[in-house]
DNA sequence: GCGACAG
DNA sequence: ATCTTGTCGC
């Protein structure tokens, strides 16, 4: 599939800084998400030394079996920085995503969307580039407070920072621990949940991610 | 000055 | 993210 150039490439955090500021306006987090999605792509990055892989995983949104993969080398292009990560996994996520032959109806990102300090996470970032609807899933909380929610599959409670909603803790299995669901670009926060559980039916993360991280993996292994 | 801090 | 042994449980 087709993604915008991401030249120029920031280097140090305040050039980052500036284009999370340029590009921020370009969200789209107000529309409903995609009436249909028929197809979800999911992305991770696996590290070793000084290379990285990223990978894509394109599942079928009803059966959740694999339509296509692909992969990506890269080297580090930028330092790991609360905030700032996108600046880290996006060259690599965006060459597996080139490599795609469908384009996918949603993305499933390792990380956060709005739910970020800037309100720019790396979700964010990947909708705008890609022009794709995205929603981030994050393991852990980087910004907001939020009550437990309740123990059961499905339950969840807003995610507050500076006053504002930004996202949800959804419990994805009963009594384990939540995930961080959030917006990203042409999806809604019940959309964006509805699709989390969707993709859970076993384990607290997306199969998604799971099948994305999996394959990151072997691929740095391979080489 | 002291914590918090996606992966 | 990654470094790592054992251990509890399906």
């Amino acid at each position: 599939m087709k993604v915008a150039d991401l030249h120029p490439w920031p280097k140090v955090a305040e050039e980052a800084l500036a284009i999370q500021d340029r590009l921020r306006p370009l969200a789209d987090l107000a529309s409903a998400g995609p009436r249909t999605v028929r197809t979800v792509a999911g992305l991770d990055v696996a590290y070793a030394d000084d290379r990285l892989a990223a990978a894509a995983v394109v599942l079928d949104a009803e059966t959740l079996e694999v339509v296509e993969e692909t992969t990506a080398l890269d080297r580090p292009g930028f330092p790991y920085v609360p905030g700032l990560f996108a600046f880290r996994e996006l060259p690599a996520l965006v060459g597996a995503l080139r490599a795609l032959s469908v384009t996918p109806d949603l993305l499933i990102c390792d990380g956060h969307g709005l739910a970020h300090p800037k309100r720019f996470g790396l979700a964010c970032h990947l909708g705008v580039l890609t022009g794709l609807p995205s929603i981030g899933v994050g393991k852990t909380r980087l910004v907001g407070d939020y009550d437990e929610p309740g123990t059961e599959r499905g339950a969840w409670s807003p995610v507050s920072d500076g006053g504002q909603v930004v996202g949800r803790a959804l419990r994805t299995q009963t009594r384990v621990r939540p995930v961080f669901v959030s917006v990203g670009h042409r999806a809604d926060l019940d959309t964006a949940c509805a699709m989390t559980l969707r993709l859970t039916p076993r384990y607290r993360l997306p199969e998604t991610t799971r099948r994305a991280d999996h394959l990151s993996r072997a691929t740095l292994k391979a080489r």
